[in-house]
DNA sequence: AAAATTGATCTACCAATGCATATCAATATA
DNA sequence: TATATTGATATGCATTGGTAGATCAATTTT
């Protein structure tokens, strides 16, 4: 029912609030009205590879091109990158800072 | 220059012409107008994402947001997929079929 | 309770995509 | 040589993204 593939846009949303990013901070860093970006998470534009692009850049996303018989290899790759087993068993780290750390 | 990654397109057009594809065999696959897929291929277009995916879908391939620290793996997997080495040595097949295989 | 954040929604307006169609030069094929 | 294919371009037009605001209900925070 959305012009860009559900995942997509979990992914985007997902980065951004795994960033602490709310939809203004996203906004303010990279260019895109907060407005639009809700309309984007939401399912309800159809925006430009540029748009994405930018918003991908500030959430530290590529935008990537592959072959359909790689995905599996390349979404095990991402999950373990995001510190997440394949069984679905998130690793989680030994110890937490406090919220207001310097980066 | 483009709006798009230079990769993408690059990547757009080579998986066009691998499979034998003129730019009109795929408009009339994808529904995506010739004139346009030129313009999108030369990068003089920031097309929406709707026309990557219905693009990519026709050419087997999939649209995806990746971490950026995972991008080496990524392209990693992305050449020995494509039958080439990392170190840029392609595979090429034991042997070849006639042009008109059926599949 | 009062103030600040957050995401969703709305209104306009402008610029650009995307579509349909046709053409053209260059190359390949009969 | 005549024909067909390919990619690049051109035009006109409707649609939609994108921007710049503002507002609002629901939470959070002070």
């Amino acid at each position: 029912m959305s012009y860009v593939t559900e995942q997509l846009l979990e992914d985007l949303r997902e980065a951004r609030t795994s960033k602490g990013f709310s939809q203004r901070d996203l906004s303010a860093r990279s260019g895109v009205p907060q407005s639009h970006i809700s309309k984007i998470e939401s399912g309800g534009v159809d925006l430009r590879v540029s748009s994405l692009i930018a918003l991908a850049r500030v959430l530290d996303l590529e935008l990537f091109l592959a072959p359909k018989k790689s995905i599996t290899a390349i979404n095990s790759i991402i999950r373990s990158s995001k510190g997440i087993q394949d069984e679905g068993e998130e690793i989680l780290p030994a110890y937490r800072l406090d919220d207001d750390c310097d980066e």
